[in-house]
DNA sequence: CTGTTAGCGCATTCAA
DNA sequence: TTGAATGCGCTAACAG
């Protein structure tokens, strides 16, 4: 069932029912009606191939996320989902699986199916990381986002999580109630370990506070492993604040382990929520980010670019302490 | 850059142009390598969209969950997602938020974007929905699995956890600790839960244990709910099988308020996994499913029927008990 | 308000 | 092994 079939059942031509079916210029309403009563009695779809093929664009846009079995980016992909789904776009949805080789194929595809824009969650983590294949992205003249990643560089459009401000925020609140506060960091080569690192510092430079700095790896593992040894050594300090919640869910592993009340012995901040905390009764104090947001953002300024704002554009999504 | 350009530069035909691009019929090697040189050099990427057109067909699959910030749905996407990464399709993500008004529209959608297979957790859970909107796809002649949700008809292909099994499995290893075993069920309408019900009604009858039954609605707060009155009640079970992970976890928030130790007072098994127990120090005996395998089951359906295969599948995906 | 026609970028017969 | 021509289903001038 095509254009033509519809336009022959309903003695008209074909331009017609393009017009009906786009609401593009004016078409009797009895005309209209005729053919509207047609296409749904033969329940005709138009082909979106063929459509986009004569429009020369796409109605889809490319999400590229590095792992899609992680509930932190469900939420981003939630927020941009129900953004799109009000411009009638479509979302194509890619896994860069953290890896610079699968990213730039994955942008090639991007290219061949001519999406209309992306954003993507960069792989690159630091200031040595290259950048340049996203200069195929602007070849085509397809405009995208980076989110999530803090990036170098001055050219990008990019949506993330306030981290310096955030942490230097969550360790001024620390400071208003104790002064012996640690830090766990996550790997230095990442910026937003790095961003994270100097809220802290700065606070506590502030406060002219001794830093302590423990460095993880953001996942569970290192966080149990440095809370164990702090345990072991005796030196727990008052408060830790801990760079993810990845290493705080091992951090508090560790205490209950070691039958450490959690806010009664030691204060525990992380930089952003432990999900289930309340339920287990664990009380962890932490910064609440709208992270669906950052999805959400990202389709605004996707938006602007397509109605052809050239501007750079940075958004930082603030955090709030929540205890 | 389209293939005409690419066929002037190279001097030879579009058509061949194309023959090297899809590895089609014979090209002679040199004139091959210089097209494949002037490709390369250009950066030139082949429009799908009018590739698609031309051959009548698409190389993206359309999946539909029911909702996008559920880890659940996340694994069962990245099982869909590495399989068909492999076939060298795409996916096109749909949200039908678990209403059957959507789900008939985002159905439409797949038509119209010609998808070449559709998998999708059905908004139906009961046995007097409908599910003729699935006729459509048929009447395009697109191929389609129904996942996670048992169906009721028998014409559907489908992938699914064995929930009255499972059900059955779990509760004959708690009688062999205890023989005072309630179970909390999900709402009685929903399929899942009816087979859930009826594994544990059978194991009980078996052993002629008397039945302790209490409805839930597979969500936290029933749990929580459920669990303090029987606190209150002072009627705890020896042992409590909860139909899904999330009442458990409304158990497990009940109990730890009240000061009673798990596995210690009361045996508690949840028909899936809670996640972060373990972190936090509470045992809890599950099913262990390999949710990830429902995404990849799907696909393997997808593909025999994308080869013509007509006949009508059902795989159940076994759970295991841990401990 | 409506129809005719020429593409959109590519695949694929059919000849050569 | 190659090229010319046709068409995939639809949109968008253009003409009427």
């Amino acid at each position: 069932m095509k254009i033509k079939d519809i336009a022959q059942l309903a003695g008209v031509s074909i331009a017609t029912v393009s017009r009906v079916i786009n609401n593009s210029s004016s078409v009797r309403e009895k005309t209209r009606n005729m053919v509207l009563e047609i296409i749904k009695a033969k329940n005709y779809r138009p082909n979106i191939t063929a459509q986009n093929l004569a429009k020369k664009e796409t109605n889809t846009i490319g999400v590229v996320i590095p792992d899609l079995d992680n509930p932190f980016f469900g939420k981003i992909i939630n927020g941009i989902y129900e953004k799109i789904e009000k411009e009638n776009l479509n979302m194509i949805l890619l896994n860069s699986y953290g890896s610079l080789e699968k990213e730039k194929r994955v942008i090639e595809t991007l290219l061949e199916q001519r999406v209309k824009g992306v954003i993507i969650v960069p792989v690159a983590k630091d200031k040595f990381s290259s950048y340049k294949h996203f200069n195929r992205l602007d070849e085509f003249g397809i405009p995208y986002v980076l989110i999530d990643r803090e990036v170098e560089g001055d050219k990008f459009s990019e949506v993330y999580l306030e981290n310096r401000n955030g942490a230097y925020k969550a360790t001024k609140y620390l400071l208003t109630k104790v002064s012996d506060i640690a830090m766990i960091s996550g790997p230095i080569r990442t910026t937003t370990a790095t961003k994270r690192l100097e809220g802290y510092s700065i606070a506590m430079g502030e406060k002219k506070k001794e830093k302590k700095i423990y460095y993880g790896d953001y996942r569970i593992e290192s966080g149990y492993k440095i809370i164990t040894q702090m345990i072991k050594g005796k030196n727990l300090p008052e408060a830790l604040f801990v760079a993810n919640n990845m290493m705080t869910l091992g951090v508090i592993k560790g205490l209950i382990e070691n039958n450490i009340k959690i806010s009664e012995n030691i204060l525990i901040f992380s930089f952003d929520e432990v999900e289930m905390a309340e339920i287990f009764g664990v009380k962890i104090d932490y910064l609440e980010f709208d992270v669906k947001s950052v999805g959400e953002k990202a389709v605004d300024i996707l938006k602007s670019k397509l109605n052809g704002d050239k501007s750079r554009k940075i958004i930082k999504i603030a955090g709030k302490i929540k205890k």
